[in-house]
RNA sequence: GCGGUUGUAGCUCAGUUGGUUAGAGUGCCGGCCUGUCACGCCGGAGGUCGCGGGUUCGAGCCCCGUCAACCGCGCCA
């Protein structure tokens, strides 16, 4: 016999029933009846009862275990009582009667339980991360986790995409982020930093002629964390293709996020049905999106579209909004239509968000059948009439118990309030569908955008994008409204990958960076490396790269990126359970070089 | 760097207007219990109320400072 199993705790069954079995796990629960005695025993595969009374040559050993041991256990199958089968585990319809009981690893009493499925405090989770790995949701999340990349890899491949490793310790880019930086032993003085992407590694092997490359590549970043950004280090699917237009990488990658959501999305607990997976990924410009949904990451579950309704307002008896059209010429007024919202307290509720969202507020119309038909109601509508009134209805599409918010000024003054506004109108309202992924492409990125501070030309994104209408957009057209070759896909409302054709022409980059302000010789300086293989012969290429954590988080219905890192740091970018970082020995300090100066 | 929330038993939390001996559940220890699957019943141990200072006859509660965790802003394609 095996020396510590014969199945697993998911294995058994009916068919079992007489066996002599060997099983090895955690203890799950104990319940002692005295006489009688059962444990839940629990491994990776499952749960499986097993039970001892004074029969039993090991009862009294039996009776000493507690919470989380792992034991081995010599038993036999049991057919249990028809009354007595519990159909919540598949192993529910047998137990186990222990003859023989072996303690592989006790345990102290429990930092952290794994039992049920409580909330624990961040701290205790990870500086115990070994035993939150045992509990359920946890252990299943890495689960699917690891699902995920399998899964990617596998479609990858079979697309003819091949996996090349990049290095780890390279040089850093100028570009982005924070980088984080290695001390050179070799070369005092001098810094290693990890990629924040294998951007120029994964060009420089198109230019090397792989055609199709892919990574599950890890990238750094030396930035504070958000709950959905994990400190330091993250997880991409990058891909890159030669000879393709930005089409072609939208036909290479919508099957394999479509596949990946479709193999592992969760089952609706009311339906028992998958959640579904929007087959069209709809494309949406930049400047169409930020005007529709005040963000260019906007979910598409909520049906809500804003429009502009700024006629209706130009020589309005509403002062406040018809002298703001006057003076500024940028100024707009934005209608967030509200459907089955038509209700003053509802309206007032919106308002007091946006107030506390910063803004001086967000004005409102709610229609209701009055006598002698259909009336606008709320403060808006007294001020410019039932005729304008009126004719917003009809250009909003709206009609009794709707109501509608507006937003005045610049559009970017308001846009942030706006599009958050949408979210809450799309949720309190139920408008916004559950139970589904809906993606779209977010398209038509502008390359450059106003720095409000310093009144400078900026690149808006990656400076390595192809401009549409290449050098002779540059030359002739205001930067402001040049736009790239530069994507985004977004799934309910969360950003899941950028990519961009590139540029692969020295002399487009040159201006390209021109425009940003940079010299030639500061462009040399930085990616000499990759402007020199653009000199011997660079095919068209282009890519995109989802990361892997969101991809996760959004098929966990995870709130927090740990849930989905099998060790990952806190806050701090700590890891609480291996303590790093730590100081440095003086002899490790010494090679490379370094003195640390005292921090006050 | 800034803002918000939180910090009380091993763990999760309650704690009224500042009032006498700081509670519950769970876990732990002991006792009882032969059909439980969150087993049940009885008893017990377990506290620097994050830390420091202040106000007060009296502080878990009020004030000041400080530390830590989380969330957000800045930052981050």
């Amino acid at each position: 016999m095996h020396a510590y199993r014969t199945q697993t705790c998911a294995d058994l069954r009916a068919s079992h029933a007489g066996q002599t079995v060997r099983l090895s796990g955690w203890v799950h629960r104990v319940r002692d009846h005295g006489g009688l005695l059962f444990i839940d025993l629990r491994d990776h595969y499952g749960m499986t009862q097993v039970l001892a009374d004074p029969d039993s040559p090991v009862f009294a050993e039996v009776e000493k275990v507690r919470s989380e041991w792992v034991i081995r256990i010599d038993g036999d199958v049991k057919m249990r009582d028809p009354d007595l089968v519990n159909p919540n585990i598949p192993t529910g319809e047998v137990e186990v009667f222990i003859r023989d009981l072996e303690v592989l690893g006790a345990a102290e009493e429990l930092p952290l339980p794994v039992f049920g499925d409580q909330d624990y405090p961040e701290e205790t989770r990870l500086k115990y991360r070994f035993l939150d790995l045992r509990r359920e949701t946890l252990h299943q999340n890495i689960m699917l986790r690891a699902g995920v990349i399998a899964s990617l890899r596998r479609q990858m491949t079979e697309q003819g995409f091949t996996e090349f490793q990049t290095p780890i310790l390279t040089a850093s880019s100028p570009e982005g982020a924070r980088d984080f930086l290695v001390p050179s032993r070799l070369h005092p003085g001098k810094f290693y930093a990890l990629p924040q992407a294998p951007q120029q590694f994964k060009q420089l092997c198109m230019i090397a002629g792989f055609d199709r490359y892919f990574q599950i590549a890890p990238c750094f970043r030396d930035e504070d964390p958000r709950a959905d950004r994990s400190p330091g280090e993250f997880y991409q699917l990058d891909m890159e293709m030669s000879f393709v237009t930005q089409e072609d990488v939208f036909q290479a990658i919508e099957p394999v996020m479509r596949g990946v959501f479709e193999e592992f999305a969760p089952v609706s607990e009311t339906t028992g049905q998958k959640w579904s997976v929007t087959q069209d990924f709809p494309r949406i410009p930049f400047a169409e999106a930020m005007l529709k949904y005040g963000s260019d990451k906007p979910d598409l579950r909520n049906p809500i579209e804003m429009q502009i309704v700024s006629e209706h307002f130009a020589g309005s008896g509403f002062k406040i909004f018809a002298g703001m059209l006057e003076k500024n010429p940028k100024a707009e007024i934005r209608a967030i239509p509200a459907p089955t919202g038509g209700s003053r307290k509802f309206c007032d509720r919106m308002n007091s968000f946006a107030q506390k969202e910063g803004l001086p507020g967000m004005g409102y119309i709610f229609w209701r059948e009055e006598e002698g038909g259909l009336a606008g109601a709320g403060p808006l509508a007294k001020n410019i009439g039932p005729e304008r009134t009126e004719a917003i209805r009809q250009q909003l599409g709206l009609g009794a118990g709707d109501a509608a918010f507006f937003l005045a000024g610049e559009p970017a003054s308001f846009l942030d309030v706006a599009g958050k506004a949408r979210n809450v109108i799309g949720e309190e309202l139920g408008l916004t569908e559950t139970e589904q992924f809906k993606f779209c492409w977010i398209v038509d990125f502008p390359m450059y955008e106003m720095d409000e501070e310093t009144k400078k030309v900026d690149f808006s994104h990656n400076p390595f994008s192809m401009p549409q209408g290449g050098l002779e957009a540059l030359e002739t057209k205001d930067p402001l409204d040049v736009l790239g070759y530069q994507y985004d896909i977004v799934c309910n409302g969360i950003e899941l990958s950028s990519g961009a054709i590139r540029n692969h022409k020295p002399e487009i980059m040159f201006k390209a960076f021109e425009i940003a302000g940079y010299d030639q010789q500061t462009v040399e300086d930085s990616f000499g490396g990759m402007l020199n293989a653009f000199r011997y012969g660079a095919p068209p290429h282009g890519g995109i790269a989802p990361g892997v954590d969101r991809i996760v988080m959004l098929l966990a219905g995870a709130e927090n990126i740990r849930e989905v890192i099998m060790f990952p740091m806190n806050q701090r970018a700590e890891d609480l359970m291996m303590q790093a970082p730590a100081p440095a020995t003086n002899e490790q300090l010494r090679d490379l070089g370094l003195r640390v100066i005292p921090q006050d």
